[in-house]
Formats: C-alpha cells, sequence, structure tokens
DNA sequence: CAGCTAACGGGACGGCTATCCCGTTAGCTG
DNA sequence: CAGCTAACGGGATAGCCGTCCCGTTAGCTG
C-alpha cells in the first residue's frame, strides 16, 4: 500500500504535511478528553484542529483511523523499563507506570479509547496488539536478567509474567470498570511473582 | 423512574409487550452476530424483530440499552457453579466455562458487544460491572469450600482469587486480543493456585 | 526563483439516523 | 363481552455524517 502511493509520484513530507498531522492528533486528544471515543466526530476534530475536513477524511478516513495513527504514535514513544537490581522492584516499577498511564486524564483517555475503537476496527485491533507486543518484549528483558541472577527459576516464561502483571490492572479498567491504584498493582506483582517462585511459569 | 411510570398508571406486563422485547432481544442478538456493535442500529434491528421502530426507540433509547437489557437478561440465567471436590478441579471449570463462553460464535459477540458499549455508555457500564460482581460471587463460595477443607490457607481472599483466574481470560480477549484457549485457561488456573498456596492473596 | 504537482480547503449533495405526531391495536377491568 | 387506555405502528421531518468535485496553496526540483 505504501510502496504503490509512494512509486506513484513524489512524496512530500515537507512541513505543511507534518503540521496538519500533529494538529489533527493533538485535536483527537482533546475531543477524546471531552466527549470520548464515541462521541469523535471527524467534522469536531478538523473544525478544532483549524484544517478542512476532506484532509481529515482523506487521510484518517474514520474515527478509529484517528485513533490508530495516535496510537502509533505513542509506540514511538518507547518508554524505558527500569532497572532497579531487583525483579520485584523491577515488575513493581512496570505495574504503577501502567497504572499511572490509565489514571492520567488525558493519556488514560487515549488507551481507553484505543480499546474501543479496537473493538469496532481491525486496523485498529491490530496497531493495539502491536504497541502491547512491543511493551511485553521491552520488559520481558527484566525477567531474564532475574533468572540470571537466581532469583527465578530457569524457564520461566518472560512474556507471559509479563502480561500477568499487568492483566489484572486492565481487567479493572475494561471488564468490572474498578479503579485500578497502587495498591492493586502492588496485589497483582505479589501474586505474579509469588506464582513465577513456584515455577508456575515454567511451561 | 420505574417508580414514577409505574405510579403514573396501571402497568401491563401482559402477553404483547413481553413478545415484543423477546422478538427485539432476539433480534438484536443476531445483528450482533452479524455486524457487531458497532453495526447494531436501532432501525435494523426493529425491522428484523417485526416491530414498529418506534417502540424500539421508545423502550430502549440506543444501541447501548439494547446491549444492555441483554446482558441483565443474561445476567438472570445464572450458571450453576461446579462443585468438583478440589479447588483445582473448580477453577478450571470456571476458567473453561469463561473459555467457552467467549469462544461460542452467539454468547461471545454478545460479551464483546458488552464491552464495547460500556466503553461509551455509562448505564451499560454499569450494568457489566454487575454482571461480572454478581457472577463473582457466585463462585467465590468454591474459594471458601477450598479454605474450610484446608485446600488453601485461611484469610485467602475469594473474590480476588476469582477474579485472578479470569482476568488473563479477558486481558487477552480485549487487550491483546490473542486467542482464548483451554490451554490458556489451564495456565491461568495453575498460576492462580500457586500464589494462592503461598499466600498470596491473604490481604 | 520559477514551474510543477502533491496536498489542502470549501462548499454542495445524498443517505441515514433519530425524533415527533397521531391513528391503531390489544391487554386489563368490571 | 364491552369499554378504557397503555403500548405499539407507520409515516413525515429535521439534522448530521460521509463523500465528491474542483479551485487553491505551498513544498519540492532544477
Amino acid at each position: 500500500m505504501e510502496q504503490l502511493s509512494r512509486s506513484a509520484g513524489t512524496v512530500r513530507p515537507g512541513g505543511r504535511t507534518a503540521r496538519v498531522r500533529a494538529a489533527v492528533l493533538e485535536a483527537t486528544q482533546d475531543e477524546l478528553v471531552e466527549h470520548g471515543f464515541h462521541g469523535l466526530t471527524m467534522d469536531q476534530v478538523a473544525a478544532r484542529a483549524g484544517v478542512g475536513k476532506t484532509t481529515v477524511y482523506r487521510r484518517w478516513g474514520s474515527p478509529a483511523g484517528l485513533v490508530t495513527d495516535l496510537m502509533t504514535e505513542l509506540a514511538d514513544q518507547s518508554s524505558p523499563h527500569a532497572d532497579t537490581g531487583s525483579i520485584e522492584g523491577d515488575l513493581r516499577a512496570n505495574a504503577l507506570a501502567v497504572c499511572e498511564a490509565v489514571n492520567d486524564g488525558r493519556l488514560g483517555t487515549t488507551f481507553q479509547a484505543m480499546i474501543a475503537a479496537a473493538t469496532s476496527d481491525r486496523q485498529a485491533a491490530n496497531a493495539l496488539r502491536d504497541f502491547y507486543a512491543r511493551r511485553i518484549e521491552e520488559w520481558a528483558g527484566v525477567v531474564d536478567l532475574a533468572v540470571q541472577r537466581g532469583e527465578l527459576p530457569k524457564g520461566t516464561d518472560a512474556l507471559e509474567l509479563i502480561r500477568a502483571v499487568s492483566a489484572p490492572l486492565y481487567y479493572r479498567l475494561v471488564v468490572t470498570r474498578e479503579p485500578v491504584t497502587p495498591q492493586v498493582a502492588e496485589h497483582s506483582v505479589r501474586r505474579a511473582l509469588a506464582a513465577a517462585r513456584a515455577g508456575a511459569f515454567i511451561p
């Protein structure tokens, strides 16, 4: 797709296009905070961004497209994983980072919108999956280090352990819609770690 | 609300109203399976149910309202929790029940629709929360029995343990959008149980 | 700095969705 | 079984959303 449009003519990645994209994504976030994903309309995003609505339709196609692009933008801003020296500290840092992210007004609504978009749009779903696959891989490193240090048994599935830490947080956020507090994060770490030490993450 | 409309005149719970509701909820499920929550329109539901679209708007108000009613209907059909004699068997039965439910064409799409509706509609969100609160409470009993039998340490938080079993399943379903297989369910049980035996579910 | 063209902007149009109004149906009540 | 009225049904209407067409702008290129 990308290849085809490139071969059709000269691409212009220059100032205006980038400026428009920045303005539109900024406006998208603002609209999400105010009206949520359900109330996100191409029209209002265009108006707030100060661009023609035709442009928004042409480049993003749908509200889900806007959110998807916002997601890939966030994916590029890779959050550096901590290295506190102990696996407990590292996992706690991970859980608290998730906790803060979903509770932050601006970022949290964007995350919720991503999940909402993914329920109706295949492209958004793929972007969401890729986003988390990348985050999980980044954090899996701390588990491997812990195994090398002897903190966790050999053969521990690093990806699964990282997933296990965040699963209860997202479960509360999306399914039971209970608040995601630091205490919840703490409990999640404690339980995942207990299971890991007992060897429950060895396939 | 309910009280007010009742006091205004005589309620007629009789045949026609109930018949209309059944037809509409049936049509809603069918439409959900075919087009998903995003493609659920009041108009088509009314047409498929063979009722006037004014009726659908008057009684349910929005697609989210339809799904919410569907959810309360499912909530009433309480699934009996198994009692296999061991906590491992009970939790496995629970996890497999969730696994089957989300993979079933008809029921699974309804669940997904419920979650999608909850992201945009407060009433749907409340109904979803109540639904799971009830299910979790029903299953918490098997944990208490296991504690009495000495299978799990005293003070184990039954509600949290039940939540911990389903959290990874829903995490995959909604967030990472990976398939929810029986093997995933098995792993989830194994890990939650390992943590519980280590006392990680004692507050 | 001048020409080319990718990308943007405005306005008009068609289709759909949600709402309103009022006539009709059918479940209660005596 | 006859009257009352809650609840349903159909049609008309207004507003919004998405698309299309074409003129305009501004970033590349030599």
